[in-house]
DNA sequence: TTCTATGCAAACAATTTGCATGTCG
DNA sequence: CGACATGCAAATTGTTTGCATAGAA
């Protein structure tokens, strides 16, 4: 099976552009992280491997994931980007919990097609689209917790 | 009938915090504006009728029309803040298109409710959630227009 | 060797904040 | 009066860019 990094290296060459130790390092670590991580959390990582990159290289690579397909920029809406691995992951929408920050990734069909649905109704034609749910888990409301919620 | 204004004033005087010409003026654009202005557009559009107002003062009223409840800040995923009109409006989703930056505000029952047995599912209870719907409308197709898409 | 990549610092854009002064209640 | 608000500029935050140097192909 065609794994994540030979699609960089596909891209790196198509492109023109070069296999580097930091690239890889941070493919590497972004990968291997699954969440939804911060430039900023991405660069202490990376440095926890190798102090010597710099944060305009995670930004920089990051950039490189996304044209090349491997990464998504997403926003839940704090001012801050956030990235989650796009290759062999299909299209999925967020649950948030807003007392503890739990992320889940859901997809219902039917959601899907109801907003293709809607869409054509207002004669477009969808290219994509962002959902995103907010709530409080179940543990959460059990535990009483509560948190301040991001902005809506 | 209660007016939005009245809101504001409500809101303040609960608050202990003072009415000012520059408030006043601020929730005037904003409520006579409709669409989804970002703050510099509402600075813009103030300075207009009152030279003397400040940029933080746009900011620092936007924060209080949003707690309020008057305003809603989204964000459309290009960085900047917008903020919408709440009172008296009632939730809805958006349908952007990606070629004229259009933005009409959609609703549509079924899948809200699809959206709470979603959650419900997950053992989730919603607050709130986002859905940006991208496409391209009809006009734009017709007329093969092409503009650089924001990020995704 | 020839481009591309990197690290660093400066540059930027959006937003926030400190402070002296002005003003609503 | 006294607390809150304002304007301005400086400060922050997140992200981008210019440049001289290092490194991949």
């Amino acid at each position: 099976m065609k794994q994540a990094i030979d699609v960089f290296h596909e891209y790196i060459a198509r492109n023109g552009l070069k296999v580097t130790p930091q690239r890889m390092l941070i493919v590497e670590v972004f990968m291997g992280a699954g969440g939804h991580l911060t430039t900023e959390e991405l660069y202490e990582r990376v440095k926890a491997t190798d102090p010597s990159v710099g944060q305009a290289t995670v930004y920089r690579t990051m950039k490189l994931l996304c044209d090349s397909g491997l990464a998504k920029e997403v926003h839940f809406g704090d001012g801050v980007a956030r990235y989650e691995q796009k290759y062999g992951s299909k299209h999925h929408d967020h649950l948030i919990c807003e007392a503890c920050g739990e992320n889940i990734e859901v997809l219902d069909d039917e959601i899907e097609r109801l907003q293709e649905d809607l869409a054509r109704r207002h004669g477009y034609v969808l290219t994509s689209h962002r959902m995103y749910l907010f709530g409080v888990c179940g543990k959460c409301r059990s535990d009483g917790k509560r948190r301040p919620a991001r902005e809506d």
